[in-house]
DNA sequence: ATGCATGAGGA
DNA sequence: CCTCATGCATA
């Protein structure tokens, strides 16, 4: 089998916001051996087959609920000069895409390095859905972490950005790399010092990153352009770590590229999801307390300033699916450094002075903590991660220093013998909760009168169960009705998350 | 991974 | 008494 790259055939485009309600599935199609997998359905929520490198797009943040297609397509462009004469008018009908692009900009088309990006145009979409590799459609909510996953992705399988088109925005994007959120010039050095990039998703601030500098859309982009075809022309890209990197099988190149791209594919403190003072906080948290946390919405098309600067990114700018991506990223990574939820907790401590159990590292990791309480922790695991990342030497170095975990020893009252609810009598109190989740001193006697239990076990049940009910990934309400629709063996963590999307919106409003 | 619990802070 | 962040102890 000889090794062959097929880089250089591959643009990237994104279609957005296309509304698709029929068969959502992944399909991974490998031009050089025709072979294609359908990764996920999402129409069942089942994984029907795992990727060669052992990822699944679920694991990749890949998931999502039906709603708008957000459709990533990696096309063999070689195909696509055969086919881009063709009629558009059914393709823009189908993709509701408006965009043309900028064939008149060279720098669109060509980068020096020898290969030549097509302009891309909307034509592009004519081309036959098996020459596309889908890596997943999604709706909006979800597009950060897709775009992201699949950003990534392309960032590391091409050794030069491809061609991001960013329908909402009519913009071509030869000029970076993108991943879920803004990226300073650190990740992409092509950058004009003072630009951010920005991936395009629905409702794309691409055009407000342009205005950053106070420059001239145009020609800011065109220098970005022009910036990044020099850079790369002169420093290429290399490809790297991706083991998969020789194989023939695209998928689990994507696939790995995409796990590894998904850590700073998703927003966090350190990177910041926005460009630095581009959006005014308050602005910003105006918009979300009207539109309720919606986790649909999208922010892009905020109003922003113009005054660079430090911006810390606060709870008012996470979005639950972003919180969604980091756990899922972050025990990923945490797991392949070696480390154990609690080591995590405690080193925390030692970065952080913030000690914390393993029970809350594992929740954070399951979202089983209140969406406030995620946006809280999420920097510091962040911060954490970063480290790990770059050290990553967590047998010897990692937990060397160690605190002195001050051993609490304030000999306070002795902590109450865990009493054991028996299941029945769980099962009749849930079904109190369920008629009335806050009972009155006088209904919880009752309760524990009728259920033989100390009133005070059952008022904290009942808080405790009230709590439950607000975490990130709520595991009670209908499940059990819908039992019937579940597919067997279908692993229950992706019905509470796409449950989560409707629950977040009465749970979340604040 | 979770059930039952604690304690701070707020009405 | 409640909410909320958090964790001991255990399944």
């Amino acid at each position: 089998m000889e090794s062959r790259t097929r880089r250089e055939n591959f643009d990237l485009v994104f279609l957005s916001e296309t509304p698709m309600e029929t068969s959502m599935e992944a399909t991974v199609f490998d031009t050089e051996t025709s072979l294609e997998t359908t990764v996920f359905d999402i129409e069942t929520s089942m994984i029907a087959t795992e990727l060669e490198s052992g990822y699944t797009l679920t694991e990749l943040g890949m998931t999502s609920e039906k709603g708008t297609l957000n459709d990533y397509r990696i096309f063999d462009s070689t195909i696509f000069e055969e086919n881009k004469n063709e009629d558009t008018v059914e393709a823009k009908e189908r993709f509701g895409m408006t965009q043309q692009s900028d064939p008149g900009n060279p720098a669109t088309n060509v980068i020096n390095n020898g290969l030549t990006l097509n302009p891309l145009p909307l034509e592009t979409h004519s081309i036959p859905d098996s020459n596309y590799i889908k890596i997943s459609p999604n709706s909006a909510p979800q597009d950060a972490a897709n775009m992201a996953a699949a950003a990534a992705a392309a960032a590391a399988i091409f050794p030069y950005p491809g061609t991001v088109h960013d329908p909402s925005t009519e913009a071509m994007l030869n000029c970076w790399m993108p991943t879920a959120n803004y990226q300073t010039q650190a990740q992409f050095p092509f950058l004009l010092t003072n630009e951010w990039c920005y991936p395009g998703t629905a409702g794309s601030a691409f055009q407000n990153y342009h205005q950053i500098s106070g420059m001239p859309e145009a020609n800011l982009m065109q220098n970005s352009q022009n910036n990044f075809a020099s850079h790369h022309f002169q420093n290429p890209i290399p490809i790297q770590g991706t083991q998969n990197e020789n194989n023939s099988n695209l998928a689990a190149v994507v696939a790995e590229a995409a796990v590894q791209g998904n850590l700073f594919g998703t927003s966090s403190p350190g990177e910041r999801r926005w460009p630095p003072g581009s959006f005014h906080e308050n602005q910003i948290k105006e918009e979300r307390n009207e539109r309720n946390w919606n986790p649909g919405t999208n922010f892009y098309n905020s109003p922003q300033e113009n005054q660079p600067g430090p911006m810390s990114q606060d709870e008012s700018d996470i979005r639950s699916e972003d919180l969604e991506a980091f756990a899922k990223t972050f025990k990923q990574r945490r797991i392949k450094l070696g480390f154990t939820q609690a080591d995590v907790g405690l080193a925390l401590g030692n970065l952080y002075g913030n000690v914390f159990s393993q029970t809350t590292i594992c929740r954070f990791e399951a979202l089983q903590l209140s969406f406030k309480n995620m946006c809280k922790l999420k920097p510091l695991l962040f911060k954490w991660l970063e480290e790990a990342d770059s050290t990553s030497m967590p047998s010897s170095t990692g937990l060397g220093g160690m605190f002195d975990k001050i051993a609490g020893a304030g000999a306070g009252r002795k902590r109450k013998k865990r009493t054991s609810i028996e299941v029945n009598v769980k099962t009749n109190l849930e079904h109190h909760f369920q008629k009335n989740p806050k009972p009155s001193a006088q209904e919880i006697a009752a309760v524990a009168e009728g259920l033989q239990l100390e009133k005070e076990v059952v008022r904290v049940w009942f808080c405790n169960r009230r709590q439950k009910e607000k975490r990130m990934t709520p595991q009670y309400h209908e499940i059990i009705s819908q039992n019937n629709s579940i597919p067997p063996g279908y692993p229950q963590d992706q019905i509470q998350l796409s449950q989560n999307h409707q629950i977040q919106q009465e749970n979340f409003g604040y």
